[in-house]
DNA sequence: TTTCCTTCTTGTCCAAGACAAATAGGCATA
DNA sequence: TATGCCTATTTGTCTTGGACAAGAAGGAAA
């Protein structure tokens, strides 16, 4: 039955909020987008485990109080971890924050490298600490391994120090521009202008984490590859197109946790249906951890597997140039595909969150 | 009344896709995000216009053939162009084509500087030659013109070039990056760590358009500001927090015209009132530029105005610092707010809807 | 020409339910 | 103890038909 819009007194829990502020009458657009869920499944959760409860303004519309947005964020950070929702919606905070502190209690990644004196910093919004801590470690490890262990491990620890409320959201913010700044700078002194294989970096639209984009792009360039960046949010059709104009062998995608991992599914299926078989699908970061394996789309787990990847790729492509290309890529044995696909969870590439929401 | 799954035979114009392809049994979903319109509106305008007229798939969920999806992105792109979706739903392709044609004749800011040779090299993908023109304008005009007029100007020519299909959605893509990569650079290369004001740059959540915060960011760099960015889609609390454990002195913000001008309004007006009186707000981009005068908002309809409104600032803080901060501040004429502010529009670059909003 | 007011358009939200895909849990087997 | 299969439950997505406010258009008055 359709719902007739009364204005009954019974919702008057409507936080009257004399200064007009938004921030205590959340609307259900809003919750979308600082939570990555989707209207459908909140409003469920509502009905089904009488969480979130929101209140309702003047036209019967939900309107949600920021301590729910907080609690929601939370949950969808422990779904991201594995929890199902039966579980864990309708805890209250404290709850959830006993989860969450028993679930990743002080992780190696948090403790190790130079994450206690960038979070140091960071929590006293000291930018020229960072930027000056995370260039030296930049220089004494190297581009690869400052990628593959610093900057992976900061994202996680990031993740993390936000989840245990040791930062906040704009500090997140803060570092994601920070460590930005250092990627494209160090890409940037790399010329690889004609490298094999091309390859094409984007995300799917409704995903904003361009952070692990550029660790893909560091990691590929410094093996030669021909990158091309086309930012975020760049629409299926569009991708497709860009991959026949640009003539781009690879197509690599980078998924965050915050996105609806049924989406990412449908997306990279619906990618590989509309590619040349020929082109590869690379797929990477948290939002993808726990997806089923799908024919033609390489996961990448690991940001130290795009090495031995990209030799690969060029030593099926030189034997390709002697014909035969298609015979020999198809027998690639099926089990080069690595399936520890456990840890990087929650922690990949961009987990870090900073963007889209919170 | 809740819908029945019948298998009811009547639907079977399924289009019966024996390879399993989804290109012509295109699911809801799938349509969001090609054409970036809602679920909700898509089947709204199949009751209200009779388009479009999706297949079902046998659980009765709605299937669109691919032309469809072809027609909704052309209807899309006029949408953006300022049309009413009850002139132009229900339109053939034909005459959708039609109106594409007859709209944008042509403008004069496409012709002017070098968008020319930029717009012909961004056809061809030729990367390097957008590069090399680009940075060579930058070394001839200096940053404060290259942005004010360069970056201004093809930003517009870009946008009007895709909507006489000149360019696509990717190449649009392709410039952002491009143009990103080398006010990234410039700024990089303007060191003033302790300048004032301080200036806390963002967007106010839903914003995706950063080319515009990175040209006020080089601008402000210009006249010795130290900038503290926090990226696009901070939260207003995240804003308001950020502003006191940085002590910034201004807020800058920028909207683009994809947005709804109410919601900037009130956002800046909910801003204003949870700040401290002494820190200023400064806005600008296309998303404001009719927006009613607001007390303590300075909106900047042009990057020039920056170098002068930092000169004032400075000249009030020495003042401000023998007492009578509040009084000289409040005197400022008000009619310094000149209002050709058309151009910059949308910031051009990214209005192509690529992202997800209509 | 500009400003105000009324009418139409159009996007967003709602309720309650249907259902498939994903997951967990039990049980038998190696 | 591990592994595979099968059923029961959980959970996300999609459905219908309608309500309604913000926005645009069109017309009248200044």
């Amino acid at each position: 039955m359709p719902r007739v819009r009364d204005m009954d007194a019974e919702y008057s829990q409507n936080p009257t909020d004399q200064s007009g502020s938004p921030c205590d009458a959340v609307p259900i657009t809003e919750i979308e987008r600082a939570t990555g869920l989707t209207r459908d499944v909140v409003r469920k959760w509502e009905s089904r485990y009488g969480f979130p409860r929101p209140a309702r303004d003047e036209d019967g519309d939900r309107v949600y109080p920021s301590d729910q947005v907080v609690r929601l964020q939370l949950i969808r950070r422990l779904l991201g971890a594995g929890m199902r929702p039966g579980k864990i919606v309708g805890l209250n905070q404290a709850g959830l924050e006993l989860l969450i502190d028993q679930m990743a209690p002080a992780s190696a990644a948090a403790s190790s490298g130079c994450s206690q004196p960038v979070l140091a910093a960071l929590a006293r919004q000291d930018m020229s600490l960072v930027m000056q801590t995370l260039r030296g470690q930049l220089n004494r490890q190297g581009l690869s391994q400052f990628v593959r262990e610093t900057v992976s491990g900061l994202n996680i620890a990031v993740g993390e120090a936000w989840l245990r409320r040791d930062i906040r959201v704009f500090e997140e913010h803060l570092y994601s521009e920070a460590v930005r700044d250092i990627l494209q700078d160090a890409i940037r002194t790399i010329s690889a202008p004609s490298g094999s294989p091309r390859v094409l970096l984007s995300t799917d639209p409704g995903e904003l984490h361009t952070i692990g984009l550029l660790m893909a792009d560091a990691m590929l360039s410094l093996e030669g590859c021909h990158c091309v960046r086309l930012g975020p949010q760049t629409p299926l059709p569009e991708i497709v197109a860009a991959v026949a104009a640009c003539r781009v062998d690879v197509v690599g995608l980078s998924f965050s946790i915050a996105h609806p991992m049924r989406e990412a599914a449908q997306f990279l299926n619906d990618l590989r249906h509309r590619l040349d078989p020929s082109v590869e699908i690379w797929a990477g970061g948290a939002g993808i951890s726990r997806l089923p394996r799908m024919k033609g789309v390489r996961i990448i787990t690991d940001l130290g597997e795009i090495g031995p990847r990209v030799n690969a790729w060029n030593a099926h492509a030189a034997i390709a140039d002697q014909g035969d290309h298609w015979a020999v890529r198809q027998t690639e044995p099926e089990s080069s595909r690595i399936c520890h696909m456990d840890r990087v969870r929650a922690g990949g590439a961009c987990s870090a969150g900073g963007e889209n929401g919170p």
